[in-house]
DNA sequence: CTTGACCCTGGAGTGCACTCCACGCTTATG
DNA sequence: CATAAGCGTGGAGTGCACTCCAGGGTCAAG
């Protein structure tokens, strides 16, 4: 697929599209078209991992984070114990923010609770979690 | 509390401080020491306010979104009614992060399975999430 | 009353993640 | 075969979230 079309199945616009694989996070093919500066060929594949960029993004990890996992991804893409230890590590690094995430909603919730409670006792504090 | 006591206490630095000062994010009192430069004085609950900021930042939420809520919060302070709805919008956004971690995790552990099993059939793949 | 620690206010600079040209080549369409 | 649509490559510019001074006032200890 050419890029104005993967534009269309990710959402990304073409600058970002190719911010992306100058920064690496995509590796496109080039087609033989174009001449001298060959047009470059997405795979079904390739839009997944833009979906999954978008996602951590929105989860607040660096473009630096994201690459870093890719890289090591790619690089024990032949060995399958390498692949599912990289995989491993990645929905590692998704728990902590989904502990952060339970923090911040216990946190609130517990909030909803003492207004309702006509603020009764003390206002709920954060934890120091500096980890 | 003073601000450098305020920065051991939070973790950030005393720039950081007065730079979210300077955006509204927090908004300590005064004390009447310092002369025509009068020094800042933080509440303990100031702390967790920031605690807070910085849990929703590595969740991914700009300075700008955590400050509007922030700001809605206070215009309603003094109405239990309104506190609430605002606590409630604010579990509301970090439940619809959750999801999207959800989706992630799922396909990331879909992923090791599919490894595990030889990469039989089909490799996973994600929902165009575009909500 | 000096000295060092601590506080204040601008304002400039940095890194990240885009975003926006300008220019030129290639391909599909009437 | 002209011409518009699409692709490519630099390179400059933008907004955000800090970060780092410079210059100057204040306070506690000796």
């Amino acid at each position: 697929m050419l890029i104005s079309e993967f534009a269309k199945a990710t959402g990304l616009t073409l600058d970002t599209i190719r911010f992306y694989i100058a920064k690496g996070l995509l590796k496109p093919d080039r087609s033989p078209k174009g001449g001298s500066n060959q047009y470059r060929l997405f795979k079904p594949e390739d839009v997944t991992t833009a979906r999954m960029i978008r996602l951590q993004q929105t989860l607040g990890f660096t473009l630096a984070e994201i690459l870093a996992l890719n890289d090591e991804y790619r690089a024990g893409e032949h060995s399958s114990e390498r692949t599912i230890e990289v995989l491993q590590l990645q929905i590692e690094r998704l728990q902590q923010r989904k502990y952060a995430l339970e923090v911040a909603l216990s946190f609130l919730q517990r909030k909803v609770d003492w207004v309702k409670s006509g603020k009764a006792g003390p206002a709920p504090q954060m934890e120091d979690d500096r980890r």
